[in-house]
DNA sequence: CGCAGGTTTGAGCACCCTCAACGAATGTGG
DNA sequence: CCACATTCGTTGAGGGTGCTCAAACCTGCG
């Protein structure tokens, strides 16, 4: 029920925000095609066949990366209207799954990618250039920047609707921000006794002090 | 006379590895338009106006950002053949630098970028997934890990040519790394302690132990 | 109500950063 | 050509942030 809510809320704001991504033609033509995969569902994994695009209808989606010995890094989360799927290889070297009930809608790319690349290529540019800002936070910021970073970010894709409603367990957070779960609650839990959020619930977030989290946030 | 060794060993690296990025036609129409630059010489700034992209014809580059209170971080290094300079924005979010004496091509990007989507569209993605790879190493890697996968990235883009020639100094290397120059300095050591790299010069590392270095990198 | 999974909190420790001094390399002027 | 200055790199000592390990606490759910 919950996870409901948190959806409409997504993609209440994925309207405002992603209308350049809900552009692309080939997704708009067919709404038909939209899968409903539950929470915890793989969608692709490393070393499969890739050559399709994913377009989040509703919901949300990691994609990460292992380390031999199990250590993860999220590389993206991906909310209602983000398109995701992006890759050189022929065979994925990343995995994706949903976080919580999610709607998929997919983009075949077979020999009509180079006709689609002039509507391709300014998604990869926003990939990148949000990769390479979560560079910039992994690289030079402590755990409260990262924390603070994280929260403003996911309200900004949210809309600045609040509370922010976190479709991600800590454990998530943590392999994306580059910490262990502990770090991450004690954050939080400093950010709640100074003030600066509150937290209604384990997944909802809510800022008070913007500015503060702003100047916490680099 | 050194940094003349090393170009040319970056370029005949790049004549077998970058044939794709080599390959934009308007890049090859023009080989008379190369801008010799000398070392520690701005490309780009951030909050300039964009409109190019850049390939490497000899030397190197880096791309970072800054924090406002000046923490740095290098989101990548831009050998021979190499083309740089995308971004979503019509104002650039980064900084562009050359190392050493580096010749720099640019394509401009006015309305004729559409037409050639199809092409940038690999070159976009691949820079994107050597970001994210990048990032499962700050995330996720301790120092001498970072190091060795380091060593063991710029060797591969030199062609394997043993020793790595390095156009960056230890302060470019740990903000690329996301660690202190300190760090940088005590991680070569450790490698060259326990007989896995030699150090010929400050700027030149090989590879004795290239299966321990692989297995460090994870 | 009791269980299981996720989250929080605490104590101790390890890794990396900070600060400092020393050494090496490069460039400059005498 | 040498003396010097300057920058860069290395090494050491000490401290702090975040990790590890452990236990307690929620919270949802059967």
């Amino acid at each position: 029920m919950a996870q409901v809510h948190a959806s409409q809320a997504f993609q209440a704001a994925s309207a405002l925000r992603h209308a350049s991504e809900a552009s692309v033609t080939a997704f708009c033509g067919s709404p038909a095609s939209v899968q409903f995969l539950p929470p915890e569902t793989e969608i692709f994994a490393q070393g499969e066949c890739c050559g399709k695009l994913y377009r989040v209808e509703f919901g949300a989606v990691r994609v990460y990366r292992l380390l031999s010995d199990g250590r993860r890094q999220i590389s993206a989360f991906h909310l209602t209207g983000e398109i995701f799927g992006f890759e050189t290889d022929t065979v994925h070297q990343f995995f994706a799954e949903t976080l919580c009930s999610t709607g998929i809608s997919t983009l075949r790319l077979t020999s009509a990618r180079n006709d689609m690349a002039s509507e391709l290529l300014p998604l990869a540019l926003k990939s990148l250039v949000r990769t390479q800002q979560h560079l910039l936070v992994l690289g030079r910021q402590n755990a409260l920047e990262r924390i603070a970073a994280f929260l403003l970010d996911m309200s900004e894709r949210q809309g600045d609707l609040q509370p922010i409603e976190l479709p991600m367990s800590r454990i998530d957070m943590a392999d994306y921000l580059g910490l262990t779960i502990e770090t991450v609650s004690r954050a939080l839990s400093r950010l709640k006794k100074s003030g600066v959020i509150l937290m209604p619930s384990l997944r909802s977030v809510e800022i008070v002090k913007l500015q503060t989290l702003q100047s916490m946030a680099g």
